[in-house]
DNA sequence: CATAAAACCTATAAAAAAGATAGACTGTTT
DNA sequence: AAACAGTCTATCTTTTTTATAGGTTTTATG
């Protein structure tokens, strides 16, 4: 299950896009019109804005808008950088690989096996849905 | 990711079933072969056995054994029993739906759209895929 | 230049979940 | 009767998640 963190930066993002002409969006809009706590949708943006994929302005008339289209924006990456893997193992993830304490040999081991065709799954979906792919359908 | 409880679960599994020959098999071996805290295994092992998994004898000679053939056991069974929800979030969810909170209309909603996805994906795997299928390849 | 607006930053707190442990109870075998 | 091994319930500790607080910096504008 993604965290709240990872729902809301979807939310905010799918917000920024669909309001990508009216220039820098408030975190006060954002947290409104989604129902997140605005301090806590604060560090989320934050998080996004340090990761690139946001950019701010201070002040008046500023606000947070997004640096790249949509289509530029695949959903793994926001999931990678708020929740962390995306394997259900930490033996057969890409990006947050451990070693697995209770077998023997991972060369051996078939929960290993089929743990890593369920990422490939996931991932062939994530990976290539943008967040252009999710937003609202009209 | 799937908690070290189901983690420890499948490792149990997989113990019983590569050892389904030699009758009920003691919690201490299956803790101390798989490097799980004997205690916190205890509980898991109950727990399989309520949802009908596993088979028990008390006194002498007694231990843990599958009730049924490993082919007959899907990997989503014991995910869905031990870590709740396979879905990422719980607006997909197939057994355990929760409302959106933060979206006005799922029927509209993109990101609802594309994590249903995901769950099909992977429960195609995880449906089908079963504990036969994870014991160790020789 | 003063003021207000709005993001930035750091720390902390509160709540929930995960992971682990303790100890007494029940049934079984010999 | 004694030893064995699972059963049950409660508690505890640690970690993670979720949320809040409050001051700082930057920018626009009158």
């Amino acid at each position: 299950m993604l965290s709240k963190k990872t729902q809301y930066a979807f939310h905010a993002l799918i917000h920024l896009a669909e309001n990508a002409d009216k220039g820098p969006i408030l975190i006060s809009e954002i947290a409104q019109e989604k129902s997140i706590s605005i301090k806590f949708l604060e560090n989320i943006l934050l998080e996004l804005k340090n990761a690139g994929i946001l950019g701010s302005k201070k002040g008046k008339g500023g606000g947070y808008y997004l640096l790249k289209p949509p289509k530029e924006i695949p959903l793994a990456k926001i999931i990678r950088l708020l929740d962390g893997a995306i394997a259900l193992l930490p033996c057969v993830s890409l990006n947050y690989y451990e070693r697995c304490e209770n077998c023997r040999d991972e060369a051996v081991c078939g929960l290993n096996d089929v743990m890593g065709k369920v990422r490939d799954a996931s991932l062939k979906i994530l990976e290539t849905k943008t967040l252009k792919d999710i937003l609202t359908r009209d």
